[in-house]
DNA sequence: CAAAGTGATGTTATCGCTAACATCACAGAA
DNA sequence: TTCTGTGATGTTAGCGATAACATCACTTTG
């Protein structure tokens, strides 16, 4: 839990900075309160708190006399105030290992418009695939009493756990079906996905099918998707020898390097699944610049769909995740369980497709 | 404003989900409070609350009473109640175009964890370049008298700025340095970036530049980056056509199509400088897949060096943002100002770089 | 026509914390 | 010794809203 920013010393001396351009500080500040609207209005606060969130509970005369009045003094009610006496915040914490992969922000990006769209304020975190992290943010985080908390996967510290259960929200785990989810769950089964990927790949006439996965301590994703690879060579008849599967950190670089030591090997794969698209796409440059062509020499497959994928040359054949979907359900859940209507089942599978492109 | 979120009905008849994940909802909930601390450590709430913000305001032993006390009974503090009663909330309200595109989610990305280290929370919002969307969002997020609101860009509806003057709180705008800033400002100079990437294209031999622009009503950067190239361009005398110039929507595919309009032109351009790297990464994949080279026959820059940049084949030629850097100072100069130190100038110009890769 | 119901508004008492001031014990100075 | 300063802790009074209940003027009903 980070510590409160230190006090604000009301330093005497003008600063440069004051002088030049917080002249505006002078004036009246945000501090209209209920208080004032209701007196203009000729009306008591708690009439005004009406107008605002059960306006069919006030008469149309007065309701817009107050409505008037709220204009007038530009009030934007103070929302510390109503989480403290309503003991529910709008605020959810949505914690996600990275802003800066396409597949996440899209899933973020719905997320936050459907939760906004509802009354709700999204504090976002960036655990960056590490459950410390994850726990650290957190336990800062519940200090805003969250209405709900969404986080990625099923893999959480003991601590965080506690946390969670003791705040009594709804916490939706995202971007897999977990068997027993810890409350709420919205995702896809990546073990079928990786599955249906390599067996795809099979049915396209490959045979020496590599895997090339993410490495983290504790993401539980890529283990499924491992899983799901090899239940599928196993399946083909396939074996996989050590050669065939290799392990890195995230990123395209790091895809692009790792195809380096697939394309070295002897006998050479001849396609690799990689488990995301930024790996996928790594790899390919990696192939073309060792002067290949994909998919003729390597075939290759990713995991995840960005934006990228279709119109890189060769485009990606990859698996399709529904992330603007995730988000939208993840949306739903929450609303639907704090209103107290949800009645579904607490894990919702949005499914999964392969697309098949032009790199396998 | 968005509406608040409905009311919690409760209803009594036991739900699926209900019966099923929550009985966790049964114990305590996050609800101790300081006093129950005070009271475990044999203290008031007023010591409680200074070892969590002063601790050397309170001796040794106490302290380590009160930090035990806190320990075993999870205490979390309630921020609303703090924000509350200290009238500044330790919110920082950040509103970005978008997060699907790594050059905005570096500068979140190191943003929130600045600020999160510094005890600050993050409350991101998106505009879709839109500033109707902005003041929307804002109108909504000021209701919780954010310590700080950070924007993109210097345009804003007078309601917006109406907002943040009446707010009080520091306002940083991002991603360009303006003549006179609404507050601070952390940015590059776009018109200027754009300037010595036209110039830098002529240096190395190209002659007919095309530039293909972003098209947002409201984005201050595409009018800067434009008027860079222009002034480039008549500076070496080169005249721009109707055809060297095309404004599209944002995206990779977008990049694609466009280029194609300008490969079938004649003559033809021999190098097109993109206001963005999706669109320059899809023009490059659109001159590949209408079967011609890149730079050989079109080369091609863009703006922003996101990661893809480096990786592609080929690589791609483009301005390089200190995207990580914005969104430290962006941290720093919000500290610094709260706690009444900073002294610095209102405008802090990052800096931009050409890097000369592959595609030009 | 009295009793009970209904809709619109007001009153009161917090929510959980912290600012500002008050208190108290004890140290060193005069 | 008495005074005063200092550090550690406590007391009091809200911050700005809302829940829960109270009130009051009118209907409606038998």
């Amino acid at each position: 839990m980070p510590k409160p920013p230190p006090e604000q010393t009301g330093s005497p001396s003008p600063k440069k900075a004051d002088a030049k351009s917080r002249a505006k500080k002078a004036d009246k500040s945000l501090d209209v309160r209920m208080a004032d609207v209701a007196k203009l209005a000729g009306v008591t606060t708690m009439t005004v708190s009406r107008v605002l969130r059960t306006p069919d509970k006030v008469s149309r005369k007065t309701r817009e006399r107050v409505e008037n009045a709220i204009r007038r003094t530009g009030f934007v009610p103070n929302y510390a105030a109503r989480s403290l006496v309503s003991r529910r915040s709008q605020i959810v914490v949505a914690l996600f290992p990275t802003v800066m992969n396409s597949v996440f922000s899209g899933t973020i990006e719905e997320l936050s418009r459907e939760l906004f769209a509802s009354g709700y304020y999204m504090l976002l975190g960036e655990t960056n695939f590490d459950v410390e992290v994850e726990e650290r943010l957190l336990s800062g985080f519940m200090g805003w009493r969250p209405a709900a908390v969404v986080l990625v996967g099923s893999a959480h510290t003991a601590t965080s756990r506690r946390l969670l259960e003791s705040s009594g929200a709804p916490v939706v785990e995202l971007w897999n079906v977990p068997e027993r989810p810890f409350d709420l769950s919205v995702g896809f089964n990546n073990r079928a996905a990786a599955y249906e990927m390599t067996h795809a790949l099979h049915r396209w006439g490959y045979r020496r099918i590599g895997f090339l996965n993410l490495h983290y301590p504790s993401n539980d994703r890529s283990i499924d998707r491992q899983e799901g690879y090899r239940a599928a060579m196993a399946e083909l008849g396939i074996d996989v020898t050590a050669d065939m599967e290799l392990t890195v950190p995230f990123g395209m670089e790091s895809g692009s390097n790792a195809v380096r030591r697939f394309l070295e090997a002897s006998p050479r794969i001849d396609a690799l699944f990689c488990a995301s698209d930024s790996l996928a796409v790594g790899a390919i440059m990696g192939t073309l610049r060792a002067g290949l062509r994909v998919p003729q020499d390597l075939a290759i497959a990713g995991f995840g769909n960005v934006e990228l994928a279709s119109t890189l040359v060769p485009s990606l054949t990859t698996v399709g995740v529904p992330r603007g979907e995730i988000g939208r359900e993840c949306a739903r859940l929450i609303r639907e369980r704090l209103v107290g209507t949800y009645d579904g089942p607490s894990v919702v599978d949005c499914g999964f497709s392969i697309v098949r492109r032009d790199s396998a």
